[in-house]
DNA sequence: CCAAAAGTGTTCATCGTACACCCATGT
DNA sequence: ACATGGGTGTACGATGAACACTTTTGG
């Protein structure tokens, strides 16, 4: 190794991720019983050191597949936390962040090996260190990433229907939207194709199934338009 | 030192701080000419490296005073940069930072110790490793935070004219601005003290100064105000 | 007296918001 | 037949965008 800064001090990095889920109803995280001093048994994100030869992206992405057998979904650094003393056991720096999975996909034996649980972001545990801090910033980013691009998607599978996605942002920015309104406003962007089939889970009359075109995204922004939704 | 995590890579931190001046013309970049190896004599914006007993945020604290001789100014977090090559001298990750400054403010002998120059953001040389793309995120972020939060106010005197504000705007959007609009929207806000005084340094009739009022404005905002601005 | 910058109001189009009824179907 | 959730349109108010003339005063 050559050291072209050789006096300066080396000192621990940490990547930790934050990850959302939507089960239909709540907006929820994938959280683990951390297995390690400091803070052994307490609640924790899913974190991990990234190695010498390893980018941050990349350490991020490892962690998350870890965890959820998943790989290619939306990852997104959040924050970098470097206060001291934020880890009581040793000066660590942690880069925090932020996934975004459809539910379903997640590998259930992984989760249990790493004793996780989705917790509603409503009433989340008592968290290590500042891991409470992240998924706060976490959440006010996701709320306004969520208004400007088309990134609840994400969590939906690749199907949904309107009453999914009007229940998503009703999840994630905890606020009853109107029907008629959200509808119209989203379909007036031209993002969704729709679907000949219906989804009978959850009615009798069945609603129509949609799909996001992220080519037809694509070619909008390339002629100058912005995604947004106010909610 | 206490190691619980013995195993695990330490690695080399640093921060790197976009310093952002505006001069009645031109958004400008303050710009070093890097002193040592790799890349000694580019272009560089002004970076070192955290100790271990000191928190990023200071970290970059110190390095904008070591060039600067300003505290506390804005100075906000923009991304953690920690691509494996980014350094071709050795492994580094950076935390980027951005801070504003009034451009009449800063210490001129420390500036040209550091060999260091205020260059217009329409033309920035070309900089060392990955620092262009942090000049490009800054700017991008700028562009967002100053449309939803009134920090273009840190980049002026404590006493400007709306001509100055609405100046300040279009260096940063890069785009002409309807005063009658501008001065209408910005007023409406209830955000600026007039003064009695007026500036006659660009004209002859002279133009009223004003005030920004962050009383007011955390007023406004703990009663559900959000500043905005669409340029 | 004139050049140069400061200051000020109205109209129109667009977009968000509020709001209520009919439809399809499984039981 | 009825209960349950799905689907649709209109009217009003607010806000952004376009736009031109008068004022002041130093030279």
């Amino acid at each position: 190794m050559s050291l072209f800064y050789p006096l300066e001090d080396r000192q621990l990095l940490a990547v930790d991720c934050v990850i959302f889920g939507f089960d239909n109803f709540e907006l929820k995280l994938l959280l683990i019983k951390r297995n390690m001093e400091p803070g052994k048994g307490m609640w924790s994100l899913m974190g991990g050191f990234p190695k010498h030869d390893e980018g941050l992206y990349q350490a991020a992405e490892r962690v998350l597949k870890q965890l959820t057998g998943l790989q290619n979904v939306y990852l997104e650094q959040l924050f970098a936390y470097g206060e001291v003393g934020r880890d009581p056991g040793e000066r660590v720096v942690s880069i925090a962040y932020y996934s975004l999975i459809k539910i379903e996909d997640y590998d259930k034996d992984l989760v249990k090996e790493n004793f996780a649980l989705w917790q509603p972001v409503s009433d989340i545990p008592e968290l290590v260190f500042d891991h409470r801090q992240m998924v706060d910033k976490a959440l006010r980013r996701l709320r306004r990433r969520a208004r400007i691009q088309p990134i609840g998607f994400e969590l939906l599978p690749e199907k949904f229907t309107m009453p999914q996605l009007q229940g998503l942002y009703e999840a994630i920015y905890q606020k009853e939207l109107d029907k008629r309104n959200f509808c119209k406003k989203i379909l007036s962007m031209g993002l969704l194709d729709k679907l000949e089939e219906k989804d009978k889970s959850s009615s009798k009359k069945g609603a129509f199934l949609y799909r996001f075109n992220p080519e037809k995204y694509q070619e909008l922004v390339s002629k100058g338009f912005y995604f947004s939704l106010d909610v």
